[in-house]
DNA sequence: GAGCTCACG
DNA sequence: ACGTACGTGAGCTCC
């Protein structure tokens, strides 16, 4: 359905110069804009939030005959409009000359009866009426919706037919007795004396209309009774003058109002009231514009060839690989396409496969690009092809150079490449799989060849400017052949044990479901917040905190003496995700070979570290004693042991190291307990008297620290005051003045270039932090504090992996590493293996990177995850 | 599809 | 006056 805006021009100008008032604005020349500024401001809201077809803003025209002056003794009431607001009108006509926007108004007619007739006129829209009116609220139904302003100037709010009823509990309809009731002294609608909003509603919700209520006002009494009895007809009048009308002729037909901004005029217009902001806004809009609306380069022609000519079989062409849906391990590969200098060829796979002297290119040297080395070594794997020199990731690439692209989408929305073709639309959805259409497939490819080939082009210089080439030459493409074989290697998964832990959890989830009904009163979806909420503090009359109906652990715990019903709600929550994300949850990712094959995301964090999905296996539960069981389902293979292995204190030891602390450097040398020796330095009491509530403060003290410190977040961890926890931060600082140095410094890096960097070069993207608001701004501080840190470690990590990769390669080893957990590194081991193993991760963790403290890696031996932990 | 909640480092 | 600890992914509810 087709999307209209329809603006009541008038009494959004009103509200606009009211929610202004406070902030005047006027050119240098004097002429006021701030009714303007929050019209624009308004109008650019609901314009992003509707998108719509066509837009229309009505003004009220005719000043003496409005219908709710009939009531000639109320007009005193009316207040004046105010000089500077009168003095705006032209100019927000003017704005919306600018901006392309179409205006209407009618001698002797209300911008509300405009809108009115337009919503009668056009029922097969959907309309979306902007006011800030709520006598507006009458011309809901299924197809129109009206936005009111909440507080603020951009903040609308969607009312609807539900949302009413919700709200205020009365129909569209009902909106006109209401304003019959209560009257409107803003509209000189009087209505009945002392009857306001409250008693209005209690009476529609007993009589349902005015009329209604007329004929039965012997059921009132007192006050009220006289009050409607004597004021029927104003009552009745008032009504009638609420009703807005629909049928005024319209003159004109929706092509006259479609919806197109017209940037450049608009600009103009935003220069001379001297709006710098909105200039500027704009400005970065229309660029954006631009980029997304860039042509397509000209659609790249592959022809399907049997042979592939040798000119292509170059250093740096373009590979694709032909997939018929997303997930590498179910995919099949239905051909390839190479392209270079402009030239393509598309070839089925079975072509491919005689072709000897492309078998030869593929699994040779030369270098090949391509998008996501690692699902294509995938696809090739399924389709019996050997894949070497995969040294250009273009993915990859694009991500080194700008952290925010962590998607497919982002990468495609930055590049303004609009997809031609699907691969629904060649090959169907998984599950309901079609056969692909002639032609289509080698389409999907040439898009691809163009998007591989514009990344690159952008990224490659990119990546010598930046000084990125070794971070990515050396670092993340070795690394994605690393994880390549650890996602195929797997782990071997009991299914036995999820099963016993889902049945057995199951139990428990039942016997806790009939104790919190009995707590209860009642039974609810336990699993819905929502009914949660209500149940606890409406029902239960529980205390919240705060202002949020929050019931989350946190806030749980916080009341678990108050009410029997939270330990149960605690322990159900436990074991539902217990249930439904590990053991119910890890089944389905339980492949023919009875390995779980999870995909690990290189390109998916801020930080540089990676991610682990389909399913992620990077949150196995471990801190609480029941949940940590899933563990036990986690098997090396037949006749192997798991072996565990994880950096101690990483995050803090980069930072020593990045910062140059002595205190801590000293402590990290003498292997002396780091968060002892922060309560130690912190509450200023020698190392051997610190006891364990100190040491546990001062434990939150420095991951505080690591993510970015704020006294209230720190406050919130420890349950203690905000001034305390500012105190212990001072203290901290103060301790060790080179975190605060180095803290400050990188905050002031950031500032100036936008973004940080660590110890390899990698660089993440802070915009936040010259946002315009604060708690943006401040959360850009500390991400720009946590990226390093994070970062570096994550750059470490990753040296380890390729180290102990490489190792066991040249040891001629058969263990496998087959995990990586941030900080921990897991192998499924031959037993005869172990010594040697051992070493090569010790030597590998060790010393991937030489700092200024000594990196610690802890090794432990099991017969499944839950042992070796 | 967003928001809440919770699992991990 | 504001309302926050950093980085992820998945399952659930509800619009």
């Amino acid at each position: 359905m087709k999307k209209m805006l329809l603006v009541d021009g008038n009494s959004m100008l009103f509200r606009a110069f009211y929610a202004t008032f406070m902030r005047p604005m006027s050119t240098s020349t004097g002429i006021p804009t701030n009714a303007i500024y929050g019209f624009a401001m308004m109008i650019n809201k609901a314009v992003q939030i509707i998108q719509p077809d066509a837009m229309l803003v009505a003004f009220d025209k005719g000043k003496h005959t409005f219908r709710h002056e009939l009531f000639a003794e109320y007009k005193g009431g009316r207040k004046e409009t105010p000089e500077a607001l009168v003095e705006q009108f032209p100019i927000a006509r003017e704005y919306l000359e600018a901006a392309g926007i179409k205006q209407f108004e009618m001698t002797d007619i209300e911008a509300d009866d405009i809108i009115g007739s337009m919503i009668k006129k056009y029922p097969d829209w959907d309309i979306n009426v902007l006011s800030s009116d709520r006598d507006m609220l009458q011309l809901i139904d299924d197809t129109t919706s009206v936005w009111l302003m909440k507080k603020g100037i951009s903040d609308i709010e969607e009312m609807t037919v539900a949302s009413l009823k919700e709200k205020m509990g009365i129909t569209p309809d009902q909106i006109r007795d209401l304003k019959g009731l209560m009257g409107d002294a803003s509209d000189n609608i009087p209505g009945i004396p002392k009857v306001g909003e409250k008693t209005a509603l209690k009476l529609l919700e007993q009589f349902g209309t005015v009329e209604n209520l007329i004929a039965n006002t012997d059921q009132l009494k007192g006050k009220l009774k006289e009050n409607v009895e004597a004021f029927q007809a104003q009552a009745l009048l008032s009504k009638k003058l609420a009703t807005i009308k629909t049928d005024v002729e319209i003159p004109f037909e929706t092509e006259e109002f479609a919806f197109h901004i017209t940037p450049e005029p608009l600009r103009q217009f935003y220069v001379r009231y001297e709006m710098n902001s909105l200039a500027n806004k704009l400005d970065s809009e229309i660029q954006q514009q631009a980029e997304t609306n860039t042509p397509d380069i000209p659609a790249l022609t592959i022809t399907e060839v049997q042979r592939c000519p040798q000119t292509l079989m170059q250093d740096n062409a373009v590979l694709v690989l032909d997939q018929d849906q997303p997930s590498v391990y179910f995919a099949d590969v239905h051909g390839l396409a190479l392209a270079y200098a402009g030239q393509g060829v598309y070839m089925t796979i079975e072509n491919v496969r005689q072709d000897e002297n492309l078998l030869d290119y593929l699994a040779g040297e030369k270098t090949k690009i391509v998008y996501d080395v690692k699902a294509c070594l995938h696809l090739a794997d399924r389709a019996g092809l050997t894949l070497n020199g995969m040294r250009i990731d273009s993915m990859i690439a694009a991500f080194l150079c700008d952290s925010t692209l962590t998607s497919d989408q982002k990468i495609r929305e930055k590049f303004g490449f609009n997809e031609r073709v699907t691969m629904d639309e060649v090959y169907g959805k998984p599950g309901k799989m079609k056969l692909p259409e002639p032609q289509l497939h080698q389409q999907l490819c040439a898009q691809k060849i163009q998007l591989i080939d514009k990344l690159w082009k952008d990224s490659e210089p990119k990546l010598n400017e930046m000084e990125m080439r070794a971070l990515f030459y050396e670092v993340e493409m070795p690394l994605a052949s690393v994880l390549y074989k650890m996602e195929k290697e797997g782990i071997r998964i009991d299914g036995q044990t999820l099963d016993d832990i889902a049945r057995q959890t199951q139990a428990r989830l039942d016997e806790l479901t009939d104790a919190i009904y009995a707590a209860a009163g009642e039974t609810f979806n336990i699993n819905s917040p929502k009914q949660l909420g209500e149940v606890l503090f409406d029902k239960l009359g529980l205390p919240t905190s705060g202002k949020k109906r929050s019931t989350s652990a946190d806030v749980l715990e916080k009341l678990l003496g108050i009410h029997p019903i939270i330990a149960d709600l605690l322990e159900f929550r436990k074991y539902q995700k217990l249930y439904s994300t590990y053991a119910e949850g890890l089944k389905k990712y339980i492949h023919p070979d009875g390995r779980i094959h999870t995909i690990y995301n290189q390109c998916a964090t801020q930080t540089g570290r990676l991610s682990s999905t389909e399913p992620n296996l990077q949150n196995i539960s471990v801190r609480d004693e029941q949940s940590r069981e899933v563990r036990k389902a986690f098997l090396p293979s037949e006749g192997n042991v798991l072996v565990a292995s994880d950096y101690s204190q990483i995050e803090l030891r980069m930072l020593a190291h990045m910062a140059d602390e002595q205190g801590l450097l000293e402590a990290f040398r003498h292997a002396v307990d780091i968060h002892t020796k922060t309560a130690s330095d912190v509450f200023q009491i020698p190392l051997d008297q610190v006891d364990a509530q100190h040491r546990r403060q001062a434990k939150a003290v420095n991951f505080g620290i690591v993510y970015g410190i704020s006294d209230f977040g720190l406050s919130q961890q420890l349950d203690i005051s905000r001034a305390q926890a500012k105190e212990f931060i001072e203290r901290y600082l103060q301790s060790y003045p080179n975190i605060s140095k180095y803290m400050d410094q990188v905050i002031e890096f950031c500032q100036e270039h936008g973004y940080t960097a660590t110890m390899l070069g990698r660089r993440r993207e802070v915009p936040e932090i010259h946002d315009k608001n604060y708690m943006t701004r401040e959360f850009g501080k500390r991400a720009a504090m946590n990226a390093p840190i994070q970062g570096s470690a994550a750059d470490l990590i990753k040296l380890a992996m390729i180290r102990i990769d490489k190792a066991l390669a040249e040891k001629g080893l058969k263990s496998k590493m087959i995990l990586q957990v941030h900080d921990e590194l897991i192998f499924d081991a031959l037993p005869t293996e172990l010594d040697a193993l051992c070493a090569v991760i010790q030597e590998g963790m060790e010393h991937a990177m030489e700092l200024k403290v000594p990196l610690v890696a802890e090794t432990k031996v099991g017969k499944t995850w839950y042992e070796a932990k």
